[in-house]
RNA sequence: CGCGGGGUGGAGCAGUCCGGUAGCUCGUUGGGCUCAUAACCCAAAGGUCGCGGGUUCAAAUCCCGCCCCCGCAACCA
């Protein structure tokens, strides 16, 4: 029997999951229930990456011990994952001995080979970004994401020898064209290979939340490192040889497939580092890893300022998880970026689920109810959508599921669907009522019937609950729930089905009483500035703003943003450089009078060096608009 | 020459690898049907497939050049 192994990302503790972390998981799910489908042994696994610095620090804001933490926030994630109906084989947790034993294995083999040598790493490391930071990418001796003054560590610290698999990793690619996908996750790897690699830095002294280093306890393996052998562990490396030898051993076997789903961010760890610590470790590389795309919110990035982080339970909460399983994986093309909106998932609920096929099932339990007591007999009746039908599981399958298409599966199975409501139409079972001769009314209500069986089994790894009530209220034994992918048993011509008629599926959602509205940014949250994070006047009067004149304006030579200005303070003059040029010509500054923060410490942009900020109010995504005045003041005048 | 993604009827997107009648969903208009959740079916309108060259019997698709948009990074002090 094939087997198919299937990890997605472990996820970092932190928060709780969102409508991202939720996706990438349906999908994996849906991969998972299809290869169940059509018979292969199927081990999906999941998990949680918990030897984070940062999980370690809000660990302890909360008073908790970290472990503790992790036990907490796994229930949070496993209870997500339930709601949503993931049908994982296995969970992971990082800081399960298992995974310690593999990651400590792993190591030794690395060590054994020469691939993992001892080096010093001094240099600035910001402890809320958990890496160091290169000396040119600080803004004003400060971490530019946090603002915080990094620390300057100097330590003794284990490095790989990534270098040393820059070929064997190339020629992997050259005869496995399938090891990275989409192709553009792969053209882009293979870029970063001819680019050439460093080795890297894969532990951490002065550390007590982590694994530590077999060989030297003093120091604990970098989470990085540490977090890719969870794939390994699951399947029991060096816990369980006889396991990891059937799942994983055997990958370069067609019919043993190891597949890696990551988000597009991440694919550069999964599709380089840790194929040379396969290899390092003597170890077969996974099939395939798949760089799946971003959901997006109104074609930007979800935010946490803007309110624009969607929570996947709010959609199970009022829909149930099937109408968001099935829309994230139908209106996003799988391996791209794609839009949630309220508004577009609730139009695909009407327009796929309520009215089509939930109106579907309708209406054929209800006339099979209404004509023949809600009981059909097989029949061999042509219809010619009937082809139409056994096509789509064909294209459903070889065309799309197989390649990983998964938007494409879904449209074949919907063309059943279209193909059975069409049966209806133009065979017109209510005339066929009023005929004396029933049986061609049956053949008929039959070919309907298997029509939807048919979409109902192609359906169900997207929508696997959903799908089993509507074959239940076909009547449809759980032995023929299955389809034949291979032969072309797919329709059936013989049998009983009784049909039971329910409440409708998927109720139809009118205009008006839209659920869940989408977040809007602004108003809503005074939160933003609660009393106790306020600051005093004094605080305040630190910041010197002053009115200044500019003399003279120039583009800084191949930026996209900066401007430098030479301005007029009244008692001095001084250069600074701003970010407006997106908004505004150089020329054009020149003789305006601007409002500027006159004691900021001097920071360099672009090798020129800044005395100063120009106020301008910068809306999110929008161009800066320069702060300015009724008539202009002297330069130099204080601003308060 | 930084890396990458994108530009296809009104909106949102497939199709591009491997050239062959431009496709889907929503929306609009007209018609049909009454089994069904005012659902369903048919038809119509609506496109110089970003621009310009080239290859070809044939280009959304292949080649060359250009323009615009969006991420990321360098540069929002």
């Amino acid at each position: 029997m094939p087997s198919f192994y299937l990890t997605t990302a472990i996820d970092y503790v932190n928060n709780r999951p969102h409508l991202g972390t939720a996706y990438e998981k349906i999908a994996a799910d849906v991969i998972a229930r299809y290869h169940r489908l059509i018979g292969d042994e199927v081990r999906f696994v999941m998990g949680n990456d918990e030897h984070s610095q940062n999980v370690f620090k809000r660990a302890r804001e909360q008073g908790l011990d970290p472990l503790a933490y992790c036990d907490r926030m796994e229930a949070e994630f496993r209870e997500v994952w339930g709601r949503l109906n993931i049908s994982f084989d296995d969970f992971i947790r990082t800081t399960e001995p298992r995974h310690k034993t593999a990651v400590q294995a792993m190591v030794r083999r690395s060590l054994e080979k020469g691939d993992i040598y001892e080096g010093i790493y001094e240099g600035w490391y910001c402890v809320s970004c958990e890496e160091f930071k290169p000396e040119k990418g600080l803004v004003d001796g400060r971490c530019p994401v946090h603002r915080t003054k990094p620390d300057w560590i100097k330590e003794k610290n284990y490095f790989f020898k990534l270098s040393r698999y820059r070929d064997a990793l190339l020629a992997h690619y050259a005869a496995h064209p399938e090891f990275v996908a989409p192709e553009s996750r792969r053209n882009e790897m293979v870029q970063l290979l001819k680019g050439g690699l460093d080795d890297i830095s894969v532990s951490r002294a002065g550390q007590a939340w982590g694994i530590p280093l077999p060989h030297d306890p003093g120091s604990v393996v970098y989470v990085w490192y540490d977090a890719l052998i969870n794939y390994a562990a699951a399947v029991g490396y060096g816990t369980d040889d006889a396991l990891f030898d059937y799942w994983w051993n055997q990958s370069d076997q067609p019919h043993r497939q190891v597949i890696h789903l990551v988000g597009k961010d991440i694919t550069r760890f999964h599709c380089v580092v840790w194929p040379a610590m396969l290899l390092s470790a003597g170890l077969p590389l996974p099939t395939q890893i798949f760089g799946h795309g971003f959901v997006l919110f109104k074609g930007e990035k979800m935010s946490k300022s803007l309110g624009t982080v969607i929570d996947p339970l709010d959609a199970v909460e009022k829909f149930g998880p099937d109408p968001l399983r099935l829309f994230l994986c139908r209106e996003i093309v799988f391996g791209q970026d794609g839009d949630f909106t309220w508004e577009l998932f609730e139009k695909a609920y009407n327009a796929d689920l309520a009215n089509n096929l939930g109106n579907l099932v309708n209406r054929l339990s209800s006339m099979a109810q209404r004509y023949r007591d809600g009981r059909l007999t097989g029949s061999d009746s042509p219809d010619p959508k009937r082809q139409v039908v056994t096509e789509c599981v064909l294209y459903y399958k070889k065309e799309c599921m197989d390649r990983l298409h998964l938007s494409g599966a879904t449209v074949h199975a919907f063309s059943a669907v279209d193909a059975a409501n069409a049966m209806i139409e133009n065979r017109k079972p209510w005339n066929l009522a009023k005929q004396s001769d029933p049986g061609e009314l049956d053949a008929v209500l039959w070919n309907v019937s298997e029509a939807l069986r048919i979409a109902a089994v192609l359906l169900s790894p997207f929508m696997p609950a959903s799908c089993s009530e509507i074959l239940v209220r076909l009547g449809v034994p759980s032995d023929i729930s299955k389809l034949d992918f291979v032969r072309d048993t797919t329709w059936q011509t013989s049998g009983e089905r009784t049909l039971m008629v329910g409440a409708p599926l998927w109720p139809r959602l009118e205009p008006k009483e839209s659920s869940v509205s989408d977040p809007t940014p602004p108003a809503a949250s005074a939160s933003l500035w609660p009393l106790e994070s306020r600051i005093s006047i004094d605080d305040f009067m630190k910041i010197d703003l002053r009115v200044a004149k500019v003399l003279a304006a120039e583009r800084v030579p191949n930026s996209k943003r900066l401007i430098t200005l030479r301005i007029d303070l009244g008692t001095e003059q001084r250069t600074l450089v701003a970010g407006i040029a997106e908004a505004y010509e150089a020329d054009a500054l020149v003789g305006r009078t601007v409002a500027i923060v006159a004691n900021l410490k001097p920071a360099k942009l672009m090798g020129i060096e800044s005395n100063g900020m120009v106020l301008a109010a910068s809306p999110d995504g929008g161009n800066p608009m320069l702060v300015c005045f009724d008539e202009a003041p002297a330069p130099g005048t204080r601003i308060r």
